[in-house]
DNA sequence: TGGAAGTTACGAAAACTTTCCTACCTTTGC
DNA sequence: GCAAAGGTAGGAAAGTTTTCGTAACTTCCA
């Protein structure tokens, strides 16, 4: 594997790393300590520091960008919520359905899990994009 | 996280595990050369002795099981293909939209690498799952 | 004013994953 | 029979990710 310079964006968060993204997307731009404490109480227990180090990390990655004018550093997402998704998601299909996204709605048809509602919603949603 | 004993089996191969798996699921039981060479041909360069390794780490995590009856092993995939992509699939759509299926489903939509191919074959699918 | 609480920075350790070296055994072919 | 080729086993090393202890600084407030 390549090692990463500082400044390049690959866009390709770890686990914990997209656990703190999350967090950022949703809430917008926050501190260390709202976003320890809200993987706490919506995920598991973690240390601060913890915390604290991977976003200091995610900020050399150029992942975050952080306005450091206060003590309390607000941390900022650097990297978009779509595009970064959109990422993520081709290379799980590539690499779990060989790139054939029909696939994997297969699979999610298959899905116990997926519910009638999401399944109306997707319909819905194909026909919409039908349309254009 | 909890360490695994080596009988449980929760089903959450790594990366490069799963690209074993999905050589012994596409092609059925096979020696570690045949896995190796085909890593080689259709993934990346890799050590005999390296998928060799992991193949036996896998085994002791039941992932695999194997026929020592021969000198040369064969290798079965021991964690059904369908489950395991639906269990993977889950931890994906939880971890990253949130547990809805079509919020996927949108991503994928505004995905320029969805080809139309790819959403007649949906539509397809779509239309024949709701006749059920 | 001074101590408690909250904050950042940093390094190291721990945990997990992947790779490879080496030893030794078995099969094959000359 | 023996060397070469190809197998397995096991340990160690390397790479990556995650966690945490500690130090130093700032803010708050009694």
């Amino acid at each position: 594997m390549q090692k990463k310079i500082g400044n390049t964006n690959d866009a390709e968060p770890t686990k914990s790393e997209l656990e703190i993204l999350q967090v950022l997307w949703q809430y917008g731009p926050s501190t260390v300590r709202f976003v320890n404490d809200t993987l706490n109480e919506q995920k598991r227990a973690v240390q601060y520091t913890s915390t604290l180090k991977l976003m200091q990390i995610m900020t050399d990655k150029k992942m975050l960008s952080r306005d450091e004018s206060n003590m309390k550093h607000i941390y900022i997402a650097a990297i978009e919520e779509k595009k970064t998704k959109g990422i993520l998601l081709n290379r799980f299909v590539d690499s779990m359905f060989n790139g054939s996204a029909s696939s994997l709605m297969q699979q999610l048809l298959g899905n116990k899990k997926t519910s009638q509602k999401e399944l109306d919603e997707i319909k819905k949603m194909l026909k919409q994009f039908d349309k254009k």
